[in-house]
DNA sequence: ATTCTTACA
DNA sequence: TGTAAGAA
């Protein structure tokens, strides 16, 4: 496993933590590495809005896992031709999922 | 040293 | 889409 969030580069042991609970990060430079994509890739997608990481420390973005999770979706996707563009279109269609799922609970719970 | 934004090919 | 300059 070489990979663990910003720490096991040799850097001191009190690298930055969260302010309350030590929920690790990831800079885009591990980011990059780990997905194996350009920097600029994910500074499109967060353009995008398909992952809305965090700033903090001069605006400079962390990553949580669960961004990570997200950002492997899409890049699997361009990996398949899918451009940015077509990456949108993706996330309309999810949200319009989402939201549609989100009534038919709704209308479950109403005529109980 | 690493990342950020903006701009260009 | 990938790379560069200059700032932080």
């Amino acid at each position: 496993m070489a990979s663990a969030p910003e720490r096991a580069a040799g850097a001191s042991d009190d690298a930055q933590r969260g302010p309350a609970h030590d929920v690790p990060f990831y800079t885009i430079g591990q980011v990059a590495t780990l997905l194996d994509v350009p920097q600029a890739q994910l500074r499109r997608l967060d353009d995008l809005e398909v992952v809305q990481p965090e700033r903090s420390t001069g605006n400079q973005r962390r990553y949580t896992q669960d961004e990570i999770d997200r950002l492997r979706e899409v890049i699997e996707l361009t990996d398949e031709g899918v451009t940015l563009p077509g990456i949108r279109k993706v996330l309309e269609l999810r949200r319009r999922v989402d939201e549609l799922e989100q009534q038919l609970a709704d209308r479950d719970r109403a005529e109980d």
